[in-house]
DNA sequence: GCCGTTTTCGGCCCGACTGTTTTCAGTCG
């Protein structure tokens, strides 16, 4: 691994882990705490929400939790110099190419480096040719089994699929437990692990069924008519293996210790660690059967009691990441999440207005929308097309078709009002505008006076840096009629990171001049992230949620805008579409 | 190496599975 001055935190990360590695291999004693410091080095730095290097600039860099004195004086060597005389000797004689063997499941720091230092192999096709040509069975340690096994794991390691998007992940395991409640033994089953969490995107489909048959709800989940295969059948587990590579695995727990069962596997891991390091010093032990003092188990049946009996409040699946969930919960300070039921408008949504525009238009009409608005008991809404295209029209074409636009939508508002029934009482002229490179507007200043008002969002010249990435948005955000930042990271899940900005820069523009940050429910974005929402929150900033629906179906996806708030710790007060359209109005025209 | 509403020293999460072993090391979630 070369290490220079601008290293990202992906990269730190790995270099942490890399450091770990080694001591791992050195394995002496005294080491083994040392090892688990860089590895929970490595996890925060991958997680934290600010660049390192930026975080360093600031001298913030012990402001990371799990960053002491020592890797802290590291990294401020490597970021002075752009290299660290104890890193560096740290990994010498670390092998190249072990870490490329310790992404097949199975193949850790140990098994990796015997591979690489005892039979030369160094990379993922050498390993395949190695174990195809007899020659990891004949090393000391390993057999024929475990030879079999990493070529198994190569295998499906070349086939797998990446994480799932949220919707699709709850789709498959609705279908399951659809089919395990039909099977009369099954009492409860409930999703588990990141799907539970309302992570963005879902690994394995965990769930978890209270039963006292488990054998019984064993053979019913591994008759699902869906299954490619059965993986895995045990006395409590099993997994299934679905069409696309989807991976559900089941656990099956007596009612009576169900909520351990639950808390368990719900995680996170971080969560976990960190709950059994406190009950650990209050004479507790944890685990997925229950809470063990002086070696007597209790068993309890939720969650709930579960985490009362630690002196708990229940904490919300949501906010389980080790965040300082646990103290507030122990404090009964946890905060109060807003909730789907709460929200009274979709303040991002694309009609079929034909605008003229570069990018997609949606395909259902402003009425269909308002509809479908109303089955969901919306108070108001925003239609928020895109600007008209800036290359294909003139100043005056872009004006008449905002005028037309504008036409429309008074249409729409006074068919409202005569009407005796539904409860949309009034819709927003809205548009979501493109942020050229130079931080200008996308439509001429006279078409704003058109809108009540308008989001801006960023579609191209993504990989600006982050002061002039910052620069460019606070300039569009100044502009009067611009009250909201629409996808703020612009991240597509899977797809493309989110660019570079100055958050706090951000955050504090936003509180000062009364401008929005918007919680984007398209299953692609999730976009503000949950951490960054979590930060946004905590300065004070005012949310909005939107689908930013193209067909009125998509209305639907506000409920996992409303996960990423919630995993952001937002209460209903900290979400503006949560407010009257009285109150509203006065915040926003 | 990190960290602190029981600690600036003395602690540091729990259990299961697997394969190659004769009692356990490595890996995973």
């Amino acid at each position: 691994m070369r290490l220079h001055r601008n290293m990202s935190n992906l990269e730190i990360a790995e270099l942490l882990r890399a450091i770990a590695a080694s001591y791992q291999l050195k394995d002496e004693e005294k080491n083994r705490f040392r090892i688990i410091a860089y590895q929970r080095a490595a996890d925060a730095v991958e997680h934290s929400t600010s660049e390192l290097k930026d975080l360093w600039d600031d001298g913030k860099l012990k402001d990371v939790p799990g960053i002491g004195e020592s890797i802290a004086s590291h990294l401020d060597e490597l970021f002075r110099i752009g290299t660290s005389e104890h890193f560096e000797e740290v990994m010498k004689g670390l092998p190249a190419g072990m870490f490329e063997l310790m992404e097949i499941p199975g193949i850790g720091v140990k098994t990796a480096y015997k591979l690489v230092t005892k039979i030369g192999i160094k990379s993922l096709a050498e390993l395949e040719r190695g174990a195809k040509a007899g020659k990891i069975a004949r090393l000391e340690g390993f057999g024929e089994q475990s030879q079999a096994d990493i070529l198994k794991s190569i295998e499906e390691t070349k086939g797998r699929t990446k994480r799932h998007l949220l919707p699709y992940a709850a789709l498959y395991a609705n279908e399951v437990i659809e089919w395990l409640l039909r099977d009369k033994n099954v009492e409860r089953a409930d999703p588990l692990g990141s799907l539970r969490r309302q992570a963005a995107t879902v690994g394995d489909i965990d769930i978890a069924v209270a039963s006292n048959e488990a054998k019984e709800v064993i053979e019913h989940f591994t008759l699902y008519p869906k299954k490619v295969r059965v993986l895995e059948k045990g006395d409590h587990t099993a997994s299934l293996m679905l069409p696309g590579d989807v991976q559900v695995d089941l656990m099956v727990q007596p009612p009576n210790a169900y909520g351990a069962l639950l808390q368990h596997f719900t995680g996170s891991k971080h969560h976990n660690i960190a709950l059994r390091e406190y009950a650990i010093k209050h004479g507790m032990s944890l685990s997925e059967y229950g809470i063990k003092r002086h070696g007597k188990l209790s068993k309890y049946p939720s969650e709930e009691a579960f985490y009362k009996s630690m002196g708990m409040d229940l904490i919300p699946p949501e906010l389980r990441e080790d965040s300082g969930e646990i103290e507030a919960a122990l404090k009964h300070k946890l905060p109060n999440l807003v909730e789907t039921e709460d929200i009274r408008a979709d303040l991002q949504i694309h009609s079929d207005f034909d605008i003229e525009t570069s990018h997609d238009i949606g395909e259902s009409s402003m009425q269909e929308i308002v509809d479908e608005a109303d089955k969901l008991g919306y108070e108001y809404l925003a239609f928020t097309e895109h600007n008209p295209s800036k290359s294909k029209h003139s100043e005056r074409e872009a004006l008449d078709i905002l005028k037309r636009k504008l036409e429309a939508i008074e249409k729409i508002n006074s068919s409202i009002v005569k009407r005796a029934e539904g409860s949309v009482k009034k819709v927003f002229n809205s548009l979501e505008i493109d942020i050229l490179p130079t931080g200008e507007l996308a439509i001429p200043e006279k078409g704003l006076e058109y809108l009540d008002f308008a989001l801006v969002s960023i579609h191209s010249a993504f990989d600006l840096d982050r002061a002039q990435m910052t620069k460019r948005v606070l300039l569009a955000l100044d502009h009067p009629k611009i009250k909201i930042f629409a996808h703020p990271t612009a991240r597509k899940l899977t797809q493309r990171e989110g660019v570079e900005l100055d958050w706090p820069q951000i955050f504090e523009f936003c509180v000062k001049n009364d401008k929005f940050l918007e919680i984007n429910a398209d299953p692609m974005r999730l976009d503000l992230p949950d951490v960054l929402v979590k930060e946004a929150v905590k300065t004070g900033v005012k949310l909005t949620l939107g689908t930013d629906a193209h067909h009125k179906d998509g209305l639907q996806n506000m409920v996992f805008g409303v996960s990423v708030a919630r995993r952001g710790w937002a209460t209903k007060k900290d979400v503006l579409n949560t407010l009257s359209l009285k109150e509203f109005e006065k915040v926003i025209l």
